[in-house]
DNA sequence: ATGGTAGTAAAACTA
């Protein structure tokens, strides 16, 4: 039987309604079996179903009025959809919303567990908004030691508002007071992903600094002058990560006509 | 240098 590809993505779309032909075309041209997104900025109600099932794709979401907001897109129907953290924890964490399901959402795809996150920014150092981001990174970890294995596969893809090493990140030194780049942050991450996940991207790249998925729209030409940062992540356990066969950063979707301040990032899978 | 832009949704708030 031959191997067949399983070709994923994510993208924090930074509304959905607001970029909804950029992603189509995207899935026109692509054609992945899974997309993740994030910052959709709908509430559920509004968001718009009916395109992507025109395109052919299921899509599952759960939003917030104006901010937050995550969506899985996929060719085959997701089985199992959950939302949130689910453990009973804050929800509200400090301003944070009454809800955080438009974080999180969890499908099985194709007989794998996919978990799509949009992690918590943290606003600034000395914010309970920051010790919120930490706490829910940690609580994360413990959702992956209760539903799931390392030992099996998963994939856990989204923007995780953390660039893990300095390579990741166009000023390492400057940025260290950054709350997506403050040595707590990664050392949060670092807990998650020593429960039994690899980057794929980093993977197959192991070697090149600059490869990045986030350029700030506030800064001006910041992807031409590589103001970059890389807080977009597909991870997957080792099972799936040996199966891995290439990853890669849609660098030109960032430079699309009114684009989304994320690109996408994309990989591949010989299942 | 502590700004800058973009989106939502109707004045700030979030990133």
């Amino acid at each position: 039987m031959p191997d067949a590809v399983l070709k994923v993505a994510t993208y924090n779309v930074n509304s959905v309604r607001a970029r909804l032909e950029l992603v189509l075309e995207w899935l026109r041209r692509e054609a992945p079996d899974i997309l993740c997104l994030q910052e959709t900025k709908v509430q559920d109600k509004d968001f718009p179903e009916e395109p992507f099932r025109e395109a052919g794709y299921h899509v599952v979401f759960r939003g917030r009025k104006a901010h937050a907001g995550v969506a899985i897109v996929s060719q085959e129907k997701p089985l199992e959809v959950a939302f949130g953290l689910d453990d009973g924890g804050p929800s509200a964490g400090s301003g944070e919303g009454k809800s955080d399901e438009a974080r999180l959402v969890r499908a099985v795809i194709r007989g794998i567990p996919v978990v799509n996150t949009y992690v918590p920014q943290g606003r600034s150092l000395d914010s309970l908004h920051f010790r919120y981001k930490l706490e829910w990174l940690a609580r994360l970890r413990a959702l992956f030691e209760q539903h799931y294995s390392p030992q099996e596969p998963l994939l856990w893809m989204g923007d995780f508002n953390v660039a893990p090493e300095p390579m990741d990140v166009h000023n390492p030194k400057r940025l260290k007071k950054h709350v997506d780049f403050h040595p707590e942050a990664r050392a949060a991450l670092e807990r998650v992903r020593e429960w039994g996940f690899v980057d794929v991207f980093r993977l197959h790249h192991p070697d090149e600094p600059g490869q990045y998925t986030f350029w700030d729209y506030r800064a001006r030409e910041a992807l031409e002058r590589g103001l970059g940062w890389r807080v977009d992540h597909i991870w997957t356990t080792e099972p799936l990560a040996r199966k891995a066969t290439r990853a890669w950063i849609d660098v030109e979707a960032r430079r699309a006509e009114r684009p989304s301040d994320h690109t996408f990032l994309v990989a591949e899978f010989a299942t």
